[in-house]
DNA sequence: CAGTGAGCGAGCTTCCGCTTGACTT
């Protein structure tokens, strides 16, 4: 019998623990939270002091059932779950459920998984912490309560299954919110002069490029400016050398990986999640939910090692970084390498490429300074008291940029500072060209992932393990869509002096273009301003940061947890009542116009089924038309001309092998009918205006698609098939899918076989997913 | 798995944070 159990959070993290205690020590995993309050209901009995109904999950039992054996079976059990809200909890609910007594039973922390930092942990055990277990119950009890009254009231006010709560609706607001400035944004122009100065330099001819500080706002102004410089001599003046430095970014969070996985490898929130989680599984990476930027004494040891020996002395600098962010719990590590002598690794593309990004991050954090020399020289024009500048930078010292360079949301905006000859002052230069070149203001960037993920840390709200979840959850509600988008042309104006002649042309320029960027859909927009009216305390970019502060009063004992959920809960659930009755259902319509074929009224408004097209009037007695609002179109800007042209399917195209051919759209977007036969319209293709020639070549092509899915077509009269799905062949009948019971041979299968499998089992049910 | 959008009513949907395999069509 072993006489110690410890108890973790992770089974990769028990796993390295127990290599690191002897064999009296065996280490299991909790496999995160063992219970919680149950899906199905609200599990709050809100008159018994808010009291939660815990249950333990149907996946969870078999883990539960393992460690209350084992814990029956040993001497003590250490609970080891991390040193956070959530990780006292975890503990909590683990003497719980386990029985485990006091006397046998202690609670250990540590923010390293390190020998020493562990062995440290035993030696120093105490107990659970009830008023941080309290803080837990509360901000669990909050989110269940916000969360299970808000979303009913959408389904009765807006569109069945959507959902509310206190960081998604938060998340898309903030998407809605920087939509509605990009739409607000009024774009002006101003005309900024640049310049190009020769100075000679040993005979030799050398090109400096100069910039004007000031603007200006008319071509006509820029054109006189242009006019001044015609006759004029310019001089140096001054030149200011300055030295600079650059320090090299912290080692990663969760976050910030997220970020720079994004804007350096251009993986999706969840890629890199995944993609990290293979990575600490595989032992090359430390923990990778984590929002702490700390490293340990046994990772700055080493890294001052490597880059010594890569790079030399010079180049190394240790230290240690803090975290700035309010609400951190730092439980774990920055996420670093395991071992930073493991340059590289082996695996595939993404795992190489994500793990490189960490090791030279880490490293980087680890090195010195680089050394910059700024330079500036004031350029004099005669004939007016403006004066050019050009600027300068030498890189004395590269030091940390050796490796790594952090990259930023709007990298195209800086333009990168070339090296200046040296020059003194009084030279006299020529003037090469000078050009005035309308430039725009720029509108607000839309939000990537990453950048969304980034404003919600900064804001305080979500935590590490729940960023990505959050990003792909308000895209599947439908709120939030991540699309590219076409940029569109532009002109602009561009005056050009040589020679002592100004000439003057038109160009244009590709703009706008977004790539991977969130737009919020119709009903993000509508469930925001419902909620924004409604709700505004609870939208507000604040709130979290006011119930953590709550939060943190509860985990010090200085408030009773369930006193700050009445105080909080009476008020809400009164407005939720109130808005339940007096509120009438939300649809955003809009009248777009009137049909010039019938006279009748256009609107657009979101129905039961999304975003639609209304022709005539709901209360007439004639029943109005309608029409669904595909793709790439909003309520919010579509034209009555757009609107119309939604009327024009399902568009009959002619007979094919003597069946009718029709163009329409349904729930899965624009389809070609043939028969009873459905296929998919192709992205490429416009259903508006595809031809029946077009049409024939897509049938015979996307027929043969879904044929080299099915295995077996018996043609009997409930259509049994069997089909070749991503997991592996299955049956399918009367439109439902069933299981192949295993070790069936699928060659010598025979309807009879089939209809036996479908009678023993029931067809197969879409499990809900998170 | 497909062209819907009345109204009724059944039964369903939903939160945030911890954590991975089991399982999906």
């Amino acid at each position: 019998m072993i006489k110690n159990l410890v108890i973790v959070e992770s089974p990769a993290k028990a796993k390295t623990i127990e290599r690191f205690l002897g064999s009296d020590f065996q280490v299991k995993s909790s496999y995160g939270h063992i219970r919680d309050l149950s899906e199905k209901e609200l599990g709050i009995d809100i008159r018994e002091g808010f009291t939660p109904r815990y249950v333990i999950p149907a996946e969870k039992k078999k883990v539960v059932t393992e460690l209350k054996k084992l814990a029956g079976e040993t001497e003590v059990v250490w609970l080891a779950s991390d040193e956070d809200r959530e990780g006292e909890a975890i503990a909590w609910h683990l003497t719980e459920i386990l029985e485990l007594d006091e006397a046998r039973t202690q609670r250990i922390v540590f923010h390293e998984i390190t020998k020493m930092a562990i062995t440290e942990a035993i030696k120093n055990p105490r107990k659970i912490d009830q008023n941080l277990v309290q803080a837990q119950q509360a901000r669990r009890v909050l989110d269940r309560l916000v969360g299970y009254e808000l979303s009913p009231l959408l389904w009765k006010k807006v569109k069945p299954a959507l959902s509310a709560g206190r960081v998604q609706s938060v998340a898309v607001r903030l998407v809605v919110e920087r939509e509605n400035e990009i739409r607000n944004f009024r774009v002006s122009s101003a005309f900024r002069i640049t310049a190009k100065l020769l100075a000679i330099k040993d005979g030799q001819p050398m090109i400096i490029q100069a910039e004007l500080p000031k603007r200006f706002s008319t071509r006509d102004e820029a054109y006189r400016f242009l006019e001044k410089c015609k006759q004029a001599s310019f001089q140096i003046d001054n030149i200011e050398t300055k030295p600079a430095k650059k320090s090299p970014a912290p080692p990663f969070t969760t976050s910030t990986l997220q970020q720079e996985a994004s804007r350096k490898l251009g993986f999706s929130v969840a890629n890199t999640m995944r993609v990290a989680q293979q990575l600490y599984e595989d032992g090359k990476i430390t923990y990778m939910r984590t929002d702490s930027v700390n490293l340990s004494k046994f990772a700055l040891a080493q890294a001052k090692e490597e880059v010594v020996k890569l790079f030399g002395k010079e180049y190394s600098k240790t230290r240690q970084f803090t975290t700035k962010l309010k609400g951190a719990q730092e439980a774990h590590e920055a996420i670093r390498p395991t071992f930073l002598e493991n340059r590289v690794i082996e695996g595939d593309n993404s795992k190489k490429r994500l793990y490189d990004l960490i090791w030279k991050r880490t490293i980087a954090s680890q090195m010195s300074d680089a050394q910059i020399e700024k330079t500036s020289v004031s350029i004099s024009i005669s004939t007016t008291s403006e004066k050019l500048i050009a600027s300068g930078e030498v890189l004395v010292f590269d030091g940390f940029l050796k490796v790594y360079k952090e990259s930023s949301d709007d990298d195209d905006q800086q333009e990168a500072e070339g090296i200046l000859p040296a020059l003194s002052v009084g030279e006299m230069l020529k003037l090469e060209e000078m050009s005035a070149t309308e430039r725009f203001t720029q509108q607000p960037a839309r939000y990537t992932e990453a950048s969304l993920v980034k404003k919600l840390e900064e804001l305080g709200i979500g935590r590490p393990s729940t960023y990505a979840p959050v990003i792909s959850t308000i895209q599947k509600r439908g709120y939030v869509v991540r699309e590219d988008r076409p940029g569109y042309n532009r002109e602009y104006q561009l005056l050009v002096l040589t020679k002592g002649e100004i000439s003057e042309e038109i160009r244009n320029e590709n703009t706008g273009f977004e790539k991977a960027k969130l737009f919020p859909t119709d009903i993000g927009s509508l469930v925001t301003d419902f909620l924004v009216t409604h709700f505004s305390n609870i939208l507000d970019y604040n709130f979290t940061a006011t119930v953590e502060e709550e939060f943190d009063e509860i985990a010090m004992g200085k408030r009773v947890w369930n006193e700050m959920i009445k105080t909080f809960y009476f008020p809400f659930h009164e407005q939720v009542e109130n808005i339940q009755k007096t509120s009438k259902k939300v649809s955003g319509t809009r009248k777009l116009g009137v049909d010039p074929a019938s006279g009748k009224n256009v609107y657009v408004k979101i129905g039961r089924f999304g975003p639609m097209v209304q022709i005539g009037e709901t209360e007439s007695d004639e029943k109005p038309r309608f029409a669904g609002v595909t793709r790439g179109l909003s309520i919010e800007d579509i034209s009555l001309e757009q609107a119309l042209e939604l009327f024009k399917l399902p568009r009959p195209l002619g007979q094919f092998e003597e069946k009718e051919v029709i163009i329409g759209t349904g729930r899965f977007g624009p389809f070609i009918k043939l028969g009873s036969d459905y296929f998919s319209l192709p992205r490429s293709e416009d259903p508006y205006s595809i031809t029946m020639e077009r049409a024939t070549e897509l049938i015979l092509e996307l027929r043969d698609k879904k044929n080299a899915g099915i295995l077996k077509d018996f043609s009997d009269p409930h259509g049994i098939k069997v089909i070749k799905g991503r997991w592996g062949p299955y049956i399918a009948a009367d439109g439902k899918n069933y299981r192949i019971p295993k070790n069936t041979e699928i060659d010598t299968l025979t309807p009879e076989d089939c209809r036996k499998i479908i009678n023993e089992q029931p067809p197969v049910k879409g499990k809900k997913r998170k």
